[in-house]
DNA sequence: GATGAATGAGCATTCATTCAT
DNA sequence: GATGAATGAATGCTCATTCAT
């Protein structure tokens, strides 16, 4: 009998080593041997668990898709009122901490490249970063219709504020990122999160 | 001295082309003698302007930097009240079409994770993200103070308040090369900036 | 004894494994891989019975000359007049559909090429095709030595008649393979040796 | 102004280069980097002048084709009488050293291998070996009609004449490459030329 | 004996850059 | 200045072989 080996554990730890070699040295500067080392294993063996570089990246692209839409949903899932949900909602779409995967945000500009291009050549699906924000907006947006519904928030376009909701999280991160030390990214959000609400609220 | 202007205008012709093909391809996917193809010239005259692919990359950075950060100030001069400044110089930050850059939106991403990246590892100020951010945080900022100082806008930090309008301004160029389509970039924009100011009014 | 048995038949179904992907791929094209799925084994499996993929093809050219051989002898065995006894040779050597190795013939090239290459560099006689011609030749040549004893044959050169039929046989085994569906090999080759004999026949 | 070269020259050279390869290595065991020293170059500018090996192989392919079916015509239109024709065009057929191709010869049962799976597997016409059979049938069937209508030859059936001819050539061949030193290849096809020749002739 | 996970040497191909003309 | 031929370092991927179980 074969070495008995935990496949999928295997899988995972070879994905989040080259998560982390993306982030830190972008997707088209990390060789898949580098990927290999981080991960304590030979090159060939990569490719005994993802067919190619590009597969690993698509995995990577739906390991960070899952993951953050999971913890937004949970988050939002501990509140009943709409307004505590959305703001629940935004700061988890937000909290890249507690995914930890803190030494990985940096590949998020890379996969959005990535993703746009991909659609734009190949149409391909799996990359599609458009789902994503097309969740989020399914997500946040039920919060703030109901909160419309309640009379707690304006009539307003709650496609849109999902949007900028979405649009506000992305650029912060981005900030971040240009600036990790100074900028912080937590406070950032909640106090936009507060004024974006005292924006919608009736009263 | 029309010796100089040639050799200007050629450069500039030839890092358009880079930029066009930067957007559509990928810094990465990119061949300098697409490049080359593209400005009309042969391969190894790129390198008579350009040192490297990377200064090719620097310079095209430094094009969009400049010429959106024209657009916003002078956006912004056009007008005396806060309110209208402020509003001015978001929307002018969204404003990619009036750059004649609409085919090269897309080269942004590649830009914020080679800007990220570079600063981590070489400390290269000439890609500093940050610096952009600085730059913007300025203009959009003494609008915020000056509307404060009227008493037209809360007391609110500015600093955050600037962030949160680039971070959404970033998000929404995000969601629009996501999905161009779908994605209205100017009125979501539009919609955004009357909720945000609604939020830092004074009643 | 069972064991040995059970052994060597799993060998065989091995080697007959391999000489199928090998006729089909290419010899170069045959992963080790493909040829353990063929034999329903796993891939180490194969090496428990062949040291190495050249082992296998070792082989594999074995087994073609050992069989090919023995059919030869046997069918000539049949016949007592030298002409027949000709013919029947050299219908035998063509005769690839009595091995049962229909869908392995184009095996032969790429032996062929293996053949000649081996023995200039390594001098290995494991895979002298001249060998087999040598062998032939013998074979052949036996008979035709008898028909010019008996005065059947006119006086000719024995080795160089023989070589002229297998030459024959080869080259009508490359047409049929060239273009199987049309090229009658058979057929080709009982209208060849009718008229050779007519050639070497005294009157 | 770059350098001036003759590229169709040096494409020719390379390819040159790598047909001594091939024959010396075998096709899958040759490396393009040997293919380009060889021709004295770097291994990169292999790829200016060929796509692929497998284009190399291609040309190859052609190359010896186009050669040696021009030798064959050449050849036989140096004679009138069906008999003188047919002759010089079967030793035409084996003069592989009046093309200078000596060392290129064993390049044969590869191409030989290689065309019969393109056919097999893509379709590919352009290694289509029985291309080559049915142009030579033609060449030589010609020769054998006019002999037939001449009444040289008996009534025969010139399509399998002719392909025991090519048969019989391509099987020399093989037997010279597998024994150089004491195969006369020369003499074995004249012997042959003379022996058919005497089977088909009428009295 | 059998298995299949792991290995790493090996190779085709790409492409930024150089430089002779 | 402009050109494009030449270069060779770099890299994704393959696959024969090994070996722990």
């Amino acid at each position: 009998m074969p070495k008995k080996v935990d496949r999928e554990a295997k899988k995972e730890k070879i994905l989040r080593a080259a998560m982390k070699i993306f982030a830190r040295q972008g997707i088209a500067e990390t060789k898949m041997e580098t990927v290999a080392e981080k991960a304590g294993i030979a090159k060939g063996t990569v490719y005994e668990y993802f067919k190619s570089k590009d597969e690993l990246l698509q995995m990577a692209f739906n390991y960070l898709i899952v993951h953050m839409n999971s913890l937004v949903r949970q988050r939002m899932a501990e509140f009943q009122e709409p307004e505590e949900k959305l703001k629940a909602g935004f700061l988890a779409y937000v909290d890249i901490e507690s995914l930890n995967l803190n030494d990985v945000a940096q590949i998020l500009p890379d996969l959005w490249s990535y993703g746009i291009r991909q659609k734009e050549n190949d149409g391909d699906m799996a990359f599609d970063m458009n789902l994503i924000y097309v969740q989020y907006r399914e997500l946040l947006g039920g919060a703030l219709r109901k909160g419309m519904e309640n009379g707690i928030f304006g009539q307003i376009d709650a496609r849109a504020a999902s949007s900028a909701l979405m649009a506000a999280g992305d650029g912060f991160y981005l900030q971040w990122m240009a600036d990790r030390k100074n900028f912080n990214l937590k406070k950032s959000a909640e106090t936009f999160i507060e004024l974006f609400m005292r924006g919608i609220k009736t009263r």
